[in-house]
DNA sequence: TCCAGGCGCGAACACTGTTCGTAACACGAC
DNA sequence: GTCGTGTTACGAACAGTGTTCGCGCCTGGA
């Protein structure tokens, strides 16, 4: 019955006051949560894997975090932080959206998966997504947009570069099998092409539609939808 | 130790030939899954309930059904059958577009969460599916597009449709709880008119994104797309 | 020194998709 | 008509999942 010493914050003379094991935190288990993601996607992250991953099991999460559901808007909205806003410009508000919305592309594309969660939860919840917003909101009023435009423009520019980022996500990381794919892929071709006079299109977009493209398709997005705005 | 009697096809006399229970096929476990996912979204669509709708139980569907996955590609195939594609008249490509697409999240929204599929599986695999897209590069060149300008084009297009299907139909259906989100929108207004002058354009903008403007601002989204396109 | 309240966490519950092995069936060959 | 034989049906089980319960421990304040 040998009682259990305390394994934190012993003041123990030879050793750093730096505990060995950090204490729980809602901020230590987004972090962890977050680190697991940037290495195997959001499929990986598990309340049990989380937990493992500090060396306990899942029940001690939910003292810090209400559910998995807010796990992820905390990691999202944490990963968005990364990305800097700019200070609206109104000669250049065009390039400075681009280069925000790329940026939180970029920022998507390092956390594989992110983006699904941005779904589940239907309001923008932390303060870096809001902020984020905010600043497209500001550049596209910088633009000489109206209220209601922008709001809308806004909420088109967010929704297409979060369904690229899911998109692209979904298919670099190792969610489905890349062998699967290319089996789909050939099957499907030889099928357009045993009647290929009926695809005649498809035919053609097919290669055009692949991973290396994803960079130029995106910006060609963008442009499409800015030039739009403002006629 | 009974002998169990064969449930089907059985030839008694004071019965219709008509068995009591169709036999399984993939097309009739996509239709009960269909049938499911209109009532009660696309969560509830598991291969138990699935199988138990059907009297059986979730083994039975195996053979028919490779998993979950292909049957989830089968069922958004299936559902965009019923969206008629227009033949491309070059003079009104522009209006065909929008109604094509309009047809489509029309249809994703009455299988709320089919949507979401369309990630899980990069390829087009079905029939239905191939012959949408098909049709939208038809119409796309009918404007006067290249090939590669028609192919970015229709990616950009789909993908901001099918983001917007997805967002709308967690939003309408009971996925979330209603009053959660309330309570969020409430404490997130709270927290922006506590530093007002921080968030000008958001708290302007928060009323306009709302399940009320959603057709408006769809047709908006595929406007400023469709007129970017052209110059 | 005591004590209340938050925190840690093993165990369990109710689910999920999927596989295994066996039983029943339909159908063509002899 | 009888006998394989391959396909279909499906109960049971496995390995996961998110989440909750209940009981101890520790800590901070009185």
């Amino acid at each position: 019955m040998s009682s259990r010493l305390p394994l934190v914050n012993l003041p123990v003379p030879w050793r750093s006051t730096e505990p060995a094991r950090p204490r729980l935190s809602a901020d230590l288990i987004v972090r962890t949560a977050l680190d697991i993601l940037v290495g195997e996607g959001i499929d990986a992250v598990t309340m049990r894997r989380v937990a493992h991953e500090l060396g306990t099991g899942p029940a001690s999460l939910y003292a810090h975090v209400a559910n998995k559901s807010e796990l992820h808007d905390l990691m999202y909205d944490r990963a968005l932080g990364a990305v800097e806003p700019p200070k609206p410009d109104a000669r250049r508000w065009r390039a400075q959206v681009k280069r925000l919305l790329s940026d939180q592309l970029a920022i998507m594309l390092a956390h594989p998966g992110i983006a699904r969660v941005t779904w589940a939860t239907m309001i923008p919840v932390g303060p870096n997504v809001l902020r984020q917003g905010e600043t497209l909101l500001a550049l596209l009023r910088a633009g000489g947009l109206s209220t209601r435009r922008a709001a809308y423009a806004a909420d088109a520019l967010t929704l297409y570069t979060k369904a690229f980022a899911y998109e692209a996500g979904v298919w670099s990381s190792g969610e489905l099998d890349q062998a699967e794919i290319a089996k789909r892929g050939a099957q499907t071709r030889a099928y357009l092409e045993a009647n290929s006079e009926d695809w005649p299109n498809t035919l053609g977009a097919g290669e055009l539609i692949t991973a290396e493209t994803a960079r130029e398709r995106f910006a060609f997005g963008l442009d499409i939808m800015l030039r739009g705005l403002t006629r």
